[in-house]
RNA sequence: GCACCUGUAGCUCAGGGGAUAGAGCGGUGGAUUCCGGUUCCACAAGCGGGGGUUCGAAUCCCUCCAGGUGCGCCA
């Protein structure tokens, strides 16, 4: 469906067209004055200037020329040259039938569909998931729902850190406790063992001990770099063991984004990235990008336009290792490779900007991306305390996700349980629906670039602006609809009507902006309008429920309209948690 | 030192050339006992400071101030 805001710009810029003006001025919005009217365009001053006339003049003959629209209850011409615009009211409720009948509820697919990856992971096998991996997840998921709502294919990668010494440390201890192991055994040809040869908990105390110990014991360290070159080989023992090190992360990882309701289409690793390296590198030595510097294999990435140093990236070390910018490039080679995006999405903290600038442009340079393919980087902002500083445990230490998560749930648990009796297991279950919410929305509501402040005592208020407070809207509109079917009725023959009041208006006109606000949260990678306009139709909607009493309405064509109305709202507000990647309970 | 980002009400955040800058929380004073706890009204209070561009600036430019972050072999 054409956008509402796309229909009254038409008709004002067919008035601007006939009144001898051009009709590029008929761009209208949504009225900054919502006492004087819904709509508003401002083309009036701006063709003033143009046109060498009183803007006023031109706002009053545009108001003529749009007298007798359809579209409009009124247009009035107000002082300086603006343009204040009602609209008419079946004009309205016909839009909003016409939402209620599509299944998209008016908001069509992207024109052109896009394959996008989307890089929002980052976690380290062999450790476990902490506060700082909350934010990329949350706002990946989000942004990666949105596109796909918009039609477009979308690739969520996980994008694990399972390379480099870190690997290397966790062999090395193993080694120490289990030298037994086949794994070691250099002779060995047989088939490796399908179990691991440890367990989860093992694997998380084994990496901080590996890495703390390796810093005072310089002959550990060593071993452990070799191990890292004994995984780069691909020696057959290593291979199966970082396998084994890998299913037992990715298992626990599954879960734990899965209780955050965060999925990837792909368990890709760093790892995965390596095979691509040494064509790579051998290409861009070849087309001659990659030179010498300071005894490292780098390619020069600045620019005459930089206003700020930009370091060359560094491809190899001078002992001849890879590191970060080397492995994202090779996941470029491999992404385009397999997938022939037209964009690659990561969704990481701010302060790796540089980085991204770098391996970006040498990625262009090198020829691993096409102008053709965007890349954008989507920088957000730290997670800060109520003191303002990065958010830590009371001890000062990186709070672990699970930890926090089952901290929130159980807070919420209690909650629901002091107001009323519940089934302790659907208790627990709506708690948990109910704390994701607030986690998420607390997160999304907040522009991902800013810091924001992680206040949980906030985050989860059933009042203002909160998740909860969405939910709590969602479970009552489903409470009136049960009323109704229980009353044997049905809403199906019914339309929605024309405005009865100020309030119902408001909420069809805040309904209608759906599609515009999507394709709009879409095009900026913004989750934060969605939360916005949930904000704004939920308010909308309690004020009209507040004034209108549904279930004692005894027309039963208005109180059917009604229901219809209540039923679009629901279904959109629905769609945007959706969006937002939570979801309501029937019941809370 | 250089660069980038941020600075909006007591607090947390929207608004990114147009009319009187909006919410929530908190505060004060009222109305409401209503389809589930959800609502409304009023009051107090703000665009970090200073210049400039424009008919019009919270929004664009310059400058200063404050905070955060980043500046070749970590990821």
């Amino acid at each position: 469906m054409d956008k509402i805001l796309s229909l009254i710009t038409e008709e004002v810029s067919k008035a601007f067209a006939q009144k001898g003006y051009s009709e590029n001025f008929g761009k209208s919005s949504r009225s900054n004055r919502p006492d004087l009217c819904e709509y508003q365009c401002n083309g009036a001053m701006a063709a003033a200037k143009v046109y060498h006339k009183a803007p006023f003049l031109i706002a009053d003959e545009i108001k003529e020329a749009l007298n007798d629209n359809k579209l409009f209850e009124s247009v009035e011409s107000v002082k300086p040259g603006f343009l204040n615009i009602i609209l008419n009211k079946q004009f309205l409720a016909d839009y909003l039938n016409g939402m209620d009948s599509d299944q998209r509820y008016g908001c069509d697919k992207a024109k052109k569909k896009k394959t996008i990856v989307i890089d929002y992971g980052g976690p380290n096998v062999a450790k476990p998931l902490h506060v700082g991996h909350l934010r990329t997840a949350i706002i990946g998921e989000s942004i990666k729902r949105i596109q796909k709502f918009m039609g477009h294919e979308v690739f969520g990668d996980v994008h694990m850190g399972d390379w480099g010494l870190p690997m290397g440390l966790i062999m090395t201890e193993l080694k120490v406790r289990k030298p037994q192991l086949s794994y070691f055994d250099s002779g060995y040809c047989g088939e490796y063992p399908k179990e691991a040869p440890f367990t989860l908990t093992e694997l998380e105390e084994i990496y901080p001990y590996a890495s703390s110990y390796a810093k005072e014991h310089p002959e550990y360290k060593e071993d452990a770099m070799q191990a890292t070159v004994y995984i780069q080989q691909g020696i057959p023992g290593y291979k199966a063991l970082l396998e084994q090190i890998l299913k037992i992360s990715v298992e626990d990882l599954k879960k734990n984004y899965g209780n955050l309701n965060v999925s990837f289409e792909l368990w890709k690793g760093e790892s995965d990235a390596q095979p691509f390296i040494p064509a790579m590198v051998e290409k861009m030595k070849k087309d001659g990008f990659a030179h010498v510097s300071e005894g490292a294999l780098v390619v020069d990435v600045k620019e005459d336009t930089d206003t700020k140093e930009i370091p060359p990236c560094i491809i190899e070390k001078s002992d001849g290792a890879s590191l970060y910018a080397t492995t994202d490039l090779a996941t470029l080679v491999q992404r385009m490779q397999d997938y022939h995006p037209d964009e690659i999405l990561y969704v990481v903290d701010k302060r790796q900007d540089m980085h991204f600038v770098q391996v970006f442009r040498c990625a262009r340079k090198i020829g691993i991306i096409p102008d053709t393919v965007k890349l954008e980087f989507l920088g957000f902002g730290t997670m800060n305390g109520k003191d303002g500083k990065p958010f830590k445990t009371r001890e000062g230490g990186v709070m672990r996700l699970e930890t926090l998560l089952s901290d929130i749930n159980e807070q919420m648990y209690e909650k629901i349980a002091e107001n009323h009796t519940v089934e302790e297991e659907e208790g627990r279950k709506t708690a948990k629906m109910v704390a994701l919410s607030a986690i998420k929305y607390g997160d999304l509501s907040n522009q991902a670039s800013k810091d924001y402040v992680f206040d949980l005592e906030r985050f989860t208020s059933f009042e203002g602006n909160t998740g909860p407070y969405l939910l709590y809207t969602i479970v009552r509109m489903k409470s009136i609809l049960t009323k109704y079917s229980k009353a044997g009725k049905n809403a199906e023959q019914y339309r929605i009507l024309p405005a009865h009041s100020e309030s119902e208006k408001e909420l069809m006109t805040v309904i209608s902006g759906f599609n515009a606000m999507m394709e709009n949260a879409s095009l900026e990678n913004a989750p934060h309008k969605v939360c916005s306009y949930l904000y704004e139709l939920a308010n909308a909607f309690n004020h009209f429920y507040h004034e209108t009493k549904i279930m004692i309405e005894e027309n039963q064509e208005i109180q059917g309209g009604y229901i219809k109305l209540l039923i679009l709202t629901k279904n959109i507000m629905e769609t945007c948690i959706d969006v937002l990647g939570f979801e309501a309970p029937d019941r809370m």
